[in-house]
DNA sequence: CAAATTTTGTACTGATCAATCCAAAACATC
DNA sequence: GATGTTTTGGATTGATCAGTACAAAATTTG
């Protein structure tokens, strides 16, 4: 072959995937993503070919990461439904509030994203698209296996429950971001279960 | 006094507001900002100095508008308080999934500043952290009407209560910048309504 | 050790960014 | 109608943007 890379691209992506989730798309400059990266400008147009690309890579990268965390909450068979939803309301909780280097939370990728990009770029907006419908229906599912193991009781559909809990979801990350603290989005999860559990 | 000027400073605010709302702060150039108030460079600057200044002028004229829209229908003392959240609900779903002009909702001013800047620009976290607290305030109260006129019945305090809805809401926005039409929205405001109606 | 191939560092490109400068224009006051 | 004050249009600024050019460096293969 020939010169050998210097670099692992994995852990490229990985990297430029936390600058974009702390600071955005537009507000993260290839400079920035080249000192995140460790990469030169060579390197990182020989390896990427543009922000663009990169920032599809990681944010796909950020989906497939949640999504298997999430589905490996939801399909614990040893949990009644209920205590897998609240589990992954906790797990939520824990990536929110856990742990926040600079005193904020960043929130969501997926959720930022949503808001920031997937109107103007059609791909993105695709791509989150599918996340979304994937996580839907996990969710429906367990809704499913709840209302069957009696650990769920609601006259909604698993399909409403679900798109219900996906948006309470996201409500709760974008608190976090707006400044809740842990009490905070442990009270919205206990409300937010109280809808098909009472 | 001297040559007088041939806009309308509140209307310009207004077409800065709607110019951000739709492409967010970064993505909007001055330039943007020009074609969308009709004015030229040196208005602009001369009138709000800098493309920070106008924004924190639009984002507060954002909030007071939403926030005394929303305490017009939270303070209809004719209507029972779970009525008057049904009513908010309805009112949300009717601003993110009415008259979408491109075709995606572009969402709540406040929820997408959260996302894009609140971490990374202190004097907008505090207007939005502000503007949060006094939305749950009114959140809040209405809970306690409601917890004493019966419509509303819960084992949580009516701060949570308050908290909960203000993410559901924030939940809703984002889901409708995702691409989640009326039904699904109404889907998941039923669903939430259950949490303290049940 | 030479040839072929890929990566790497650095300097550079044109475009666009937010913001400024300055003189002409338009009004109120006298 | 002259003077003083503000607004306005348009050219311009230096900084930064995403992306490119190119040659030196590092490796495999023969």
């Amino acid at each position: 072959m020939a010169r050998p890379r210097t670099f692992d691209e994995t852990r490229a992506v990985d990297a430029a995937m936390r600058a974009f989730w702390a600071n955005g798309y537009e507000a993260t400059s290839t400079e920035d993503l080249c000192v995140a990266t460790g990469l030169g400008r060579s390197s990182f147009y020989n390896t990427f070919n543009s922000k663009r690309e990169l920032f599809q890579r990681a944010l796909a990268r950020y989906v497939d990461m949640t999504n298997s965390n999430q589905s490996a909450i939801l399909e614990n068979s040893s949990l009644p439904a209920a205590e897998r939803i609240r589990l992954l309301l906790a797990s939520v909780i824990e990536a929110e509030a856990g742990n926040r280097p600079g005193g904020r939370s960043v929130g969501c990728l997926g959720v930022n994203t949503t808001v920031e990009l997937s109107g103007r770029e059609p791909d993105i907006g695709r791509l989150l698209g599918r996340d979304t419908d994937r996580r839907t229906a996990a969710l429906r599912s367990v809704f499913e296996i709840g209302l069957r193991d009696g650990s769920v009781s609601s006259d909604r559909s698993p399909e409403a429950l679900a798109r219900y809990l996906n948006a309470v979801i996201g409500g709760m990350r974008v608190s976090a971001q707006g400044g809740a603290d842990r009490a905070a989005l442990e009270a919205v999860a206990e409300a937010a279960m109280d809808a098909f559990t009472c």
